[in-house]
RNA sequence: UGGGGAUUGGUGUAACGGUAGCACGACUGACUCUGGAUCAGUUAGUCUAGGUUCAAAUCCUAGAUCCCCAGCCA
């Protein structure tokens, strides 16, 4: 059973504060609940997520995933994993991996195990049944003839070995089992119409030849049934009552129907929806494969890929993910999400969890001249100030600190209220801070090093005379800090359409070179030191960061997952448009 | 030029002949030792043109626009 009705945002739906504020119900469950009520699959529910194994999954899976495995969980159904894996040329032993660990990561887990290889002998005896019915054949042409026999708009032209007889089609379709042909020599047709006006039904191939090993089945086999002669019947055999897919298979529904008609066997319902589609990024196995292949991220992982892999090891939460595939719904309207709906839904589930801490990307060094040197003082910091029982820790302070480059300006624009010369501001948890004097380098006039005063009165970060700080900053004690390497992300792309390019461009040229900014001389305060791979955290003013596999004992590297939602960058960036 | 789908604020999604609602964003303000979070408020929509009806996002007619289909891929 799906464990995906355990998550927070199912919770809070469940109590609604409104009187009668019914969640609202997407097409599909309504097409179930008339099923249930008019008793047509017995009032069963049976769904299955079906992934060809020949790519990494990616956050359009996970919408299906959430819709498949969800709908079964929301009715007391099954819903099973099976891998569609009828085209060995193109398959991997790693792909089935990595989906069985994805779909598990995402907190579902499945009735049964599957794949539609197990079924080739059935699909294959179903394949001769349908051949004594008089309703496939063998067909001897080439894929240029089978293409231009199938026709265009107008109509197709049939087979000259449309009509061979039974007996003959079942020998050489024998044949074709036995390995007596070439790859592409032959093909299994069903006879249906070779001039319907949806391509699908013009005498479809049922099997091809080919002479390769399969990931999970080896060398039994050297014919391999298409999709639509397998997915269909797959179904049927699991006895699956609603067989959801996306919309690009709406044009296969009526085959889908014929086959399974043609055999009188239990028929599912096929169900199509809108797949998946965010800005500033792609979705389709061809270009995900691409980009991995190309060099162009390090990897199906990489933290900037929107498969599940990559998402994960940014730091996104499985509960994000799912609450990302709820929020954005179900229907057959072909739209794109902004990719903020998913930064917000993981910013959202690790406000309420993550611990906090300090840390600064880019270190500026501050000397407290009225600090006594070698002094150190303890300061107690809130860990989660969402979630009371987070409990403190003690943040070390001493006379050299490191602030945040971006916290200080020497000349500081209009609503700029951090640290500046002569102003005074509080550091976090500790004490009021002033500006005293900046030290420049003499050639390029880049801030080098600040020398500030501190106000003991003001301990702990409040002020006796009860005077206003218009800013708290974050900083670390240079003395006790631990240096760690911080990747910085941004969106793959450059525009919000990757397809936006001119002329004579592919999407490649929207690549976006700030993708990725790896810095290596952060500083974050000590408690962090025993951190663990996969560890989630927000730094304060920050951003949410968590601990990328890449670390080594003594050398963490953080990915950050997502920024905080920043008010001045947006007045900074309005300032400098104008 | 054939067939299959779709179209409601910036985005996504409800309303199933009877008050166009919700979420996110954006914008205001309050609060705040995170310019975070939280809270309050504002903003903005039925593709077009006809028709039926007391009443149309919803039904009818015509059109527009977008997506999918001519793999021995799924």
């Amino acid at each position: 059973m799906s464990t995906a009705n355990t998550g927070k945002g199912k919770e809070r739906d469940e109590k609604p504060e409104s009187q009668g504020s019914v969640p609202a119900r997407h097409f599909i469950q309504e097409i179930v609940d008339e099923h249930r009520k008019t008793g047509k699959f017995e009032g069963r529910v049976q769904t299955r997520f079906p992934p060809e194994p020949n790519g990494y999954l990616h956050i359009g899976h996970a919408k299906s995933i959430c819709l498949n495995f969800g709908l079964a969980a929301e009715y007391g159904g099954k819903c099973n994993l099976r891998f569609d894996d009828t085209n060995p040329v193109k398959e991997d032993i790693e792909y089935i991996h990595s989906i069985m660990e994805d779909v598990r990561w995402l907190g579902f887990q499945w009735d049964g195990l599957f794949y539609a290889s197990d079924y080739f002998d059935r699909l294959y005896a179903w394949a001769e049944q349908l051949i004594e019915n008089g309703k496939a054949y063998v067909c001897d042409l080439g894929g240029d003839d089978v293409a231009r026999y199938r026709g265009d708009l107008k109509g197709g032209k049939e087979s000259p070995y449309r009509n061979r007889a039974v007996e003959e089609n079942l020998d050489l379709f024998r044949r074709m089992k036995a390995g007596e042909f070439p790859d592409g020599s032959r093909t299994l047709r069903a006879k249906i119409d070779m001039n319907s006006p949806n391509f699908n039904m013009r005498d479809p191939v049922l099997y091809r030849i080919l002479h390769a090993e399969h990931p999970h089945v080896g060398n039994k086999w050297c014919i391999y049934p298409m999709y639509d002669w397998a997915h269909g019947q797959s179904d049927s055999i699991e006895r699956v009552t609603h067989s959801i897919c996306t919309l690009e298979f709406e044009n296969h529904r009526p085959l889908y129907d014929w086959c399974l008609d043609a055999l009188g066997i239990y028929h599912p319902q096929q169900i199509e929806f809108a797949r998946l589609n965010l800005t500033y990024t792609v979705l389709s196995k061809r270009r995900l494969i691409e980009l991995v292949t190309d060099g162009r991220v390090n990897g199906w992982d990489d933290p900037r890929m929107p498969t599940i892999a990559g998402i994960r090891r940014r730091g996104y939460t499985p509960d994000s993910l799912r609450a990302f595939c709820k929020e954005i719904g179900v229907a057959k309207f072909n739209g794109t999400i902004d990719v903020g709906r998913l930064e917000n839904c993981v910013r959202d589930d690790l406000n309420r969890r993550a611990p906090r801490v300090l840390g600064v990307l880019r270190p500026l060094k501050v000397v407290i001249d009225n600090y006594p040197e070698g002094q150190v003082e303890e300061f107690d910091a809130v860990n989660n100030p969402e979630d009371p029982n987070a409990g403190t820790r003690a943040l070390p302070f001493s006379r050299v600190l490191y602030i945040e480059q971006d916290d200080f300006r020497e000349d500081p624009p209009k609503e700029f209220f951090r640290l500046a010369p002569g102003r005074e501001v509080r550091l976090r948890y500790a004490y009021f801070l002033k500006c005293v004097g900046v030290i420049k380098d003499e050639k390029t006039g880049e801030v080098l090093e600040l020398h500030c005063v501190y106000d003991p009165a003001t301990k702990g970060g409040n002020a006796p005379d009860n005077r206003k700080v218009k800013a708290t900053i974050h900083w670390v004690s240079a003395e006790h800090a631990r240096k760690v390497e911080v990747r910085l992300y941004d969106h793959l792309f450059a525009k919000p359409n990757p397809d936006d390019v001119p002329e004579g461009q592919d999407y490649k040229a929207n690549l976006n070179p700030q993708s990725l900014v790896t810095l290596t001389d952060c500083r974050v305060e000590p408690s962090l030191a025993s951190a663990t791979v996969g560890e989630r955290f927000q730094f304060e003013r920050l951003g949410y960061f968590c601990v990328d596999p890449d670390s080594k004992p003594g050398a963490l590297v953080f990915n950050r997952t997502v920024t905080l939602r920043d008010t001045w960058a947006k007045i900074d960036s309005a300032q400098k448009k104008r």
